[in-house]
Order: structure tokens, then C-alpha cells, then sequence
DNA sequence: AGGTAGACCCGCGATT
DNA sequence: CTTAAGCGGGTCTACG
């Protein structure tokens, strides 16, 4: 669940915390593979007294900065979220890992799936190094766009999901914005025409701009759907045009959504509104 | 000929 | 049994 507008809400929400300015306290880590087996010790070592300087997002990581210029990274994959309680408050079996401010409030890492990965050590640089253009970036012109389409022979589906190329899109992104382009999922990505880029850039930022007015997209009412750190459930889900829609009308011309398998993923489109070519 | 780009498959926990 | 919002690693193939 969590692509770039969920991403970026649970940035937001953690500016509106307080935590930037605060110091750790001490790292805790219950599930030794959320930070590539480095210690609780280690990383409290290597945190302890430095003060957050900076949160942003970066594709779909969040980067903590702090006050020392050291740089970790959270990537929350697919079922990962934040959690922002007082000390002593109860551990949930989920919480992998838990970092101690010192006004004891603990910022903690709630994932069932354990896929979410902290990094605090010298591959951070090397990570945000691989990302692509931010599609919310001013970079993101439609000559961008055009550049990173056409040097390639890739199906878009793919080409969208790819993170060295856009940073930030996922599965739900990536469909929901070649509907709204009327493009095939699997359209091979140097065929485009100017006017096709145009709308396949349209769409992305429709997309994204849209689903983070409304906190993201919750899908399900699950423990892994996604709640941000003010425990508020993303409202994006009702303005799906496809993802999740198999075998229900187009929204467009009533032609019902098909699924099929692209890149490993389940992929859904319209047949009429997106012919192959 | 061989290097590269791109597609495809799997595993990773847990839940359903 | 099938489903899974993400990603990295391995393998295979096409390409000129």
C-alpha cells in the first residue's frame, strides 16, 4: 500500500509531531531483518543524542536527517506504518522497531508483513543514489517525461513501476494513470506520441495529486491496510477507476475491467478505453 | 562474441 | 486454494 501518497501523508503527519528538533533516546529492534541484522546497541550507538534535523520523503523512502548530517531511511514496502505513543504504552507483536525521543515519546514501526526496512549505516547514500526523477519535482516536465520514454523499449507498466526511472509510483499509481491516459498497460513505452506523454504525465500527477488530498488509499479494513501516524485511514479507495475493479463497468464507456498479469503484478485496465495501440 | 536491457520467477511474513 | 499496496536477486532471451 504504501507509494507516494501514502508516503508522503505519513511525512506530513510526522512534521506535525514535534519530532523534528527532538534528540534519540535509544533504538529498539524486535525483528533483526528491519535494519539488516545492525543491533538495537549499534544503532542507539550510533543515534543516541543526535537531534532530527530533517524528514522528508525521497520516492517511496522516508529520509530521517540529523543534526550530525547522518542520513537513515525508511521504506515501509507493503504493509508498514507509523505509530507515535508515549513510553511504556503496551508493544504490539507488529512493532519491529521502536525509537525513543527524549520527551519519551517512542516513534515506532508497526509492519505484519516485516518487510519495512530501517537503514542507518553507509548504503544509505547508495539507495537514494539508484532512485529516479520525483514525479512531484519540477524536473518532471513533459520533455522528461518524453526522454525517459522513448530511449527505452519497455512496457509502461513496468517502466512506471521501475524506481530508477519515476521514483515514488506503485501498483495503484501505475494503473490508476494509464487509465486516466488511455493507455495499455503493456504498450511499448517508445511508441508514444507527444500528445500520449502529455497525458501519461496528466495523469500521474492527477493521481498523485488527488490521492494525497485525501491521506492516501486505504484499501481493505485489515491490520495491513494503511493508517497514517495520526491513525487516520487514507479516503482515496472511492475514486479507484480501476485497481481492484475487475469485471465492473469503465467509469468511462461502461466496458468492463479486465485483469490481467503485467510485471508480476496484478494489473487492471479498461480494453476499450486502452487498446494496445 | 559478448555485454546489456528487459522480461520473468521467486522469496520474503502474515493473513485470508 | 488464491490474494497481496514492494523490492532485490537470479536466470533467461533478444539484440546485431
Amino acid at each position: 500500500m504504501p507509494e507516494l501518497p501514502e508516503v508522503q501523508t505519513t511525512v506530513d503527519d510526522l512534521l506535525n509531531l514535534g519530532i523534528i528538533g527532538r534528540a534519540v533516546k535509544r533504538v529498539t529492534v524486535a525483528w533483526p531483518a528491519v535494519t539488516g541484522s545492525i543491533s538495537g546497541q549499534n544503532l542507539t550507538s550510533l543515534l543516541r543524542t543526535k537531534k532530527f534535523a530533517h524528514i522528508r520523503r525521497r520516492g517511496k523512502y522516508i529520509l530521517f536527517q540529523f543534526d550530525n548530517g547522518r542520513q537513515s531511511l525508511l521504506h515501509l514496502r507493503m504493509s508498514g506504518r507509523l505509530k507515535f505513543v508515549p513510553l511504556h504504552t503496551p508493544v504490539d507483536k507488529h512493532e519491529h522497531l521502536r525509537i525513543l525521543l527524549d520527551n519519551d515519546m517512542e516513534l515506532r514501526l508497526h509492519d505484519p508483513r516485516k518487510f519495512g526496512r530501517f537503514t542507518a549505516d553507509e548504503t544509505v547514500k547508495a539507495k537514494l543514489a539508484r532512485l529516479g526523477i520525483d514525479p512531484l519535482s519540477k524536473a518532471f516536465t513533459r520533455r522528461a517525461l518524453a526522454e525517459l520514454l522513448l530511449n527505452r523499449r519497455r512496457q509502461l507498466k513496468p517502466l512506471l513501476l521501475d524506481q530508477s526511472v519515476i521514483a515514488g509510483l506503485g501498483n495503484i499509481c501505475a494503473d490508476e494513470s494509464l487509465w486516466l491516459a488511455g493507455l495499455h498497460p503493456q504498450r511499448l513505452s517508445a511508441s508514444l506520441k507527444g500528445e500520449e506523454i502529455n497525458g501519461l504525465r496528466s495523469g500521474i500527477l492527477r493521481f498523485l495529486k488527488s490521492s494525497i488530498a485525501r491521506g492516501g488509499t486505504s484499501l481493505g479494513n485489515g491490520e495491513q491496510n494503511f493508517v497514517s501516524v495520526s491513525s487516520k485511514a487514507g479516503g482515496n479507495q472511492t475514486r479507484l477507476n480501476v485497481y481492484g475493479r475487475a469485471g465492473r463497468p469503465c467509469r468511462r464507456c461502461r466496458q468492463l475491467i479486465q485483469r490481467i498479469v503485467v510485471a508480476q503484478r496484478g494489473t487492471y485496465y479498461c480494453p476499450r478505453c486502452q487498446r494496445k495501440r
